[in-house]
RNA sequence: GCACCGGUAGCUCAGCGGAUAGAGCGUUGCCCUCCGGAGGCAAAGGUCGUAGGUUCAAAUCCUGUCCGGUGCGCCA
């Protein structure tokens, strides 16, 4: 419907610009809600694009209004301020958009910005040496509601988890394991045989007892240097399915794991270091200290570095140790000259915001790697506080005692905690209370929103039982006009611009705006139902006049289907009921 | 020292170039002959950390500055 107005606005700029000028697309072109009494919609397209164009706003501003006017669906329009354009539409446009939703279904807010075009989201990718806890949940909700928005939009989406399958914490995970496995073959095992950097979770154990089912007492006499390897793999193994079990549960499904040991072994790494070094931006030095830290026992060391200030990083990076071994970015590289030879030029990768350093470095890999071509954008979530009804969790992953995910959608349930985990901006710090979070108040939009749901579906179990006839093509053909409430039409404005937030939530990289949204929905339909209270004449249902009883079912069709493609979005199931 | 993020109502946060800055909670006062009151309506509450700058227009963009968080050589 908006689509239409931008076509009209971007016509009369078309003809203003010279030839060699781009028009615009109409995806420029803003059409917004304005405050009250200033008409339905508003633009400032004249304003945006009178500077390029060379004309007068008002003068340009005045010749939209002429066009828009000639549309059947604009009742009235008119220049204001400095150039705003502000106009009305009649009942009839309003009325149609109803029809959108419930004939489209989850396609409504479909569009193709993105052009098919591939898009690698890389999250998650967490350490191959335990389960998944808190910051996984954020990263993973995140990841997955930011593919379901691209994909939304007209990306050809690949959702991806990188196993960190190398360097010592997984030797320490397997030394952790052999611990554990002596122990359950009888041995005495002190809490103080583990080290710092080892692992002592219960899952150790669990991994444990699988290692003496598979092979008995068979690795008890072996060196360290004889277990390692084959302890390592079947460790990886066992928390990796473990890993997708506990993705499973928070309802994340990844299209593509690929194994760091892999990248490394297949020559690709090779491959990078020969196109980098051939760019002549991998050199032997040293590394200057960071000024303004202590670093008590620093001592410059001689070592392979890539050149990524020459990409706008601003320190140059190891790309080996001292010992002539590959770093940990070393392998990232390799990754993601993998990733851009499958054909992603456009890649996005979650990662905490503990991991902000990181960030420059990896985009000037990518920058090189690619001569600019590709692009890697990151995207930085901050940290879940956990509460108990105020009070934080305190939480100590030396001890084991961190929260694991499992524990917090046993908790609270999936769908509360991927709501909760994708509600804020990334860039927010959420706090996550266990008490609140399952509350039935307003404090819990998710609960809000659910209520408006099952409201409607309870409007239409009664109204089935006086005509049970009523199916969507009837409510897309039936006459909407006696739907002429304010209460109506307001809501009916906020079905209409769900495509517009859902491109640009995604366009964005804000999946927060969605829940936002759904729940602006949410309360003008209470708003409405409560009208129904005091107004008889706006209740939903009545039972003497079927005509305008299907307008109204119309109107809540259309909610309830615009509510179910949010929830689809998001990954959350809309409840029929809240008992 | 440098980099990234945040600083908007008493509290938790939206808004991120447009016209009088919004929502929930909390406070105060209203609304059930109801298709689910687990709701709704209204009032009070803000010089958008601060100082400059760009613009017809700045909470929004730029620069400085203050406060809080995070990170900064062979951890991955």
């Amino acid at each position: 419907m908006l689509n239409i107005f931008r076509e009209i606005i971007s016509e009369v700029i078309r003809e203003s610009l010279s030839h060699d000028e781009q028009s615009p697309s109409l995806h420029d072109i803003l059409i917004g809600l304005p405050n009250e009494n200033r008409g339905d919609l508003y633009t400032n397209a004249a304003m945006i694009f009178a500077k390029r164009i060379g004309a007068n706003p008002r003068e340009l501003a005045a010749r939209i209004c002429d066009e828009l006017l000639k549309s059947d669906f604009v009742a009235s329009a008119e220049v204001a301020g400095p150039g705003f354009v502000n106009f009305n539409l009649n009942l009839s446009a309003w009325h149609a958009v109803i029809n959108l939703p419930i004939k489209y279904k989850n396609n409504y807010s479909v569009c193709n910005i993105g052009k098919n075009e591939k898009v690698n989201v890389e999250f998650v990718s967490a350490n191959p040496t335990g389960p998944l806890h808190t910051g996984h949940a954020r990263n993973a909700v995140f990841g997955s509601v930011v593919a379901n928005l691209l994909q939304k939009i007209g990306y050809l989406v690949t959702k991806e988890f990188y196993i960190n399958d190398m360097g010592n914490q997984v030797k320490s995970l397997a030394r952790s394991v052999y611990l554990r496995y002596k122990e359950k073959l009888g041995y005495k095992i002190q809490e103080s045989d583990f080290t710092d950097d080892m692992y002592i979770g219960e899952y150790v154990k669990d991994i444990a007892e699988n290692v003496v089912q598979k092979y008995g007492n068979s690795m008890l006499d072996k060196e360290e240097d004889q277990y390692i390897e084959e302890l390592s793999n079947f460790s990886i193994k066992n928390v990796m399915d473990n890993i997708l079990d506990d993705l499973d549960y928070i309802g994340v499904k990844m299209d593509v794991f690929t194994s760091e040991k892999e990248v490394c072994t297949s020559g690709t790494l090779e491959e990078a270091f020969k196109i980098l070094t051939e760019k002549g931006c991998i050199y032997d030095g040293v590394i200057d200290k960071p000024k303004g830290i202590d670093i008590p026992d620093w001592e410059p060391r001689k070592q392979k570095i890539f050149a990524s200030t020459k990409y706008g990083d601003d320190l140059d990076r190891p790309v080996q140790k001292s010992d002539g071994s590959n770093t940990y970015f070393a392998g990232d590289i390799a990754y993601h000259l993998d990733k851009i030879k499958r054909g992603f030029m456009k890649m996005i990768n979650i990662l905490g915001a503990d991991h902000n350093g990181y960030v420059k470095r990896l985009q000037a890999a990518v920058s090189a790697l690619s001569d600019g071509k590709a692009e890697v954008s990151v995207k930085l979530y901050q940290l879940v506080n956990f509460l108990e009804n105020g009070v934080p969790v305190r939480m100590s992953k030396r001890s084991g005692n961190f929260i694991t995910l499992r524990e917090v959608v046993d908790r609270v349930g999936r769908d509360a905690t991927r709501f909760m985990m994708i509600s804020r901006d990334h860039n927010v710090m959420i706090d996550f209370d266990f008490v609140k979070v399952c509350e039935y108040s307003m404090e819990n939009p998710l609960f809000y929103i659910q209520y408006a749901y099952a409201r409607i579906c309870s409007v239409f179990k009664y109204s089935l039982k006086i005509w049970p006839e009523i199916n969507d093509d009837m409510l897309v053909e039936c006459s909407k006009c006696c739907l002429t409430d304010k209460a109506e039409i307001d809501l009916i404005k906020l079905l209409c611009f769900w495509p517009d937030h859902v491109s640009s939530a995604a366009k964005s990289v804000e999946p927060h705006k969605i829940p936002y949204y759904l729940r602006e929905i949410a309360a003008k339909f209470h708003a409405l139902w409560n009208a129904g209270k005091l107004n008889t004449a706006l209740r939903f249902i009545d039972e003497r006049d079927k005509d305008s009883t299907m307008a109204r079912l119309a109107l809540l069709k259309a909610t309830a289907s615009v509510i179910e493609d949010g929830f689809a979005i998001l990954g959350i199931t809309p409840m029929q009921e809240m008992r």
